[in-house]
DNA sequence: TCCAGGTTTTAGGGATAACTAAAAATACCA
DNA sequence: TGGTATTTTTAGTTATCCCTAAAACCTGGA
């Protein structure tokens, strides 16, 4: 298979761009992410440059030019449209499919993705809650914020977990937090680190700001 | 993507296999049927000994060992599994599956693989007819013969296509000769290589020996 | 302003998998 | 049996993508 780690490569460097919106990505960031060495990444770097789809000033980091974040967003809208697939048609487990999507996005024809988004019904957000790119590679924007930075009293939507590990995804799962669930922060503590929340449906649990900084909400009042 | 180019060669080192039992596979029947230099079958094949998967002969071929035929029809059982899948699951054209199949099988874990087998049931043939291996590797036989051999006056039951050229299903598919349709042999002209065959759901074919020849079919008397 | 520590690039190399051209082996035919 | 034609192998190259080690660069603190 020849483009895999170009697109993989694009798609990180999207998903980079989008946490740290107007800097530019870091080598070693990509490296990190990626989990490949930081000389590896220069490497590639030269070669997305060569084919216009990144901007690289050396010792500073990458931007996407637009034609490259138009194949980042392509990859992207594969990704996602394939998890949301999986779970749909084969009852795949949520903490599993972003691993396989990884895989198959690479592979997907064009035929065959628009097949898929059809089939879904032309699906806005994937099983994390994550955005799909539409055909036009447009995304629908929510104004979502950050639960850990939600104060005591509000009453909220779980909107999307930000976070692909398959254990903190089990983890959501087990606290009853997955994206659709209705709840009410009913303290914070600050100097704890940890806030309580209470599910609509019953139950409540303690949840550590660096769990709850994974997972973004959305206001129901 | 590293093992993909290893599991095509296995593959169609089994495909060649079963085409002529008991033969050793020729460098030159490989390199035509993956359309790849004759030198470079022969360095991927010293990879192939290296890893046990095929005994090799100097200028005189290939044969898989147990366990190479062991992944032969591992990839075999999910190039199969997932062409059935997309046509099932996304109505896929069975004409289009065979490219799609050969990218998606290098890629798909075994959990999602064994969750397709038992959406679909446990199927036992492709949308081609081509027998689908199951679990343990094992491929119920069936005793169907070449239409092509078949003598004036036959009822028979179409059972599968061995040709995953686009053109030729399309063709077939316009002549109504899909896997499960019952025909009879009305005649057949060996001077002119063609023989004439009626639907049972009505209609008629002249249709070339080098075409029926790519038609298996089972007797329905 | 200088330097140490962290980051990034360069240099050199390995694995995979393809190619062409040329040499070697084999097959076939007269 | 000789000699040509076909098949296969070898040799040398290319392209992608990764690595480690060392050099170069940048930055923040003294
Ligand atoms: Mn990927
Ligand atoms: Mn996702
Ligand atoms: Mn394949
Ligand atoms: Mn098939």
């Amino acid at each position: 298979m020849h483009n895999v780690s170009q697109e993989d490569y694009l798609k990180r460097i999207l998903l980079l761009e989008q946490a740290e919106p107007g800097q530019s990505v870091s080598m070693g960031a990509l490296a990190g992410s990626l989990s490949v060495a930081p000389a590896s990444v220069t490497g590639m770097v030269k070669t997305l440059v060569r084919r216009n789809w990144v901007d690289y000033e050396p010792y500073v980091g990458v931007r996407l030019t637009d034609e490259g974040r138009g194949q980042a967003m392509r990859v992207l809208r594969r990704h996602r449209l394939i998890e949301l697939f999986l779970v749909r048609t084969l009852d795949m487990d949520w903490s599993l499919v972003h691993k396989e999507a990884e895989a198959i996005e690479h592979v997907v024809s064009d035929d065959l993705l628009e097949r898929i988004d059809a089939f879904l019904g032309y699906p806005t957000v994937d099983p994390h809650g994550d955005p799909i790119p539409d055909a036009r590679l447009r995304i629908t924007s929510n104004d979502s914020e950050c639960l850990a930075d939600c104060e005591a009293g509000r009453r909220l939507c779980v909107a999307r977990i930000i976070d692909q590990d398959s254990d903190f995804l089990q983890y959501i799962e087990k606290v009853g937090l997955k994206p659709g669930t209705n709840l009410k922060v009913v303290s914070r503590d600050d100097g704890g680190q940890v806030m309580e929340v209470r599910l609509q449906r019953g139950g409540s649990t303690m949840l550590a700001f660096t769990a709850a900084s994974r997972v973004l909400v959305e206001s129901r009042d």
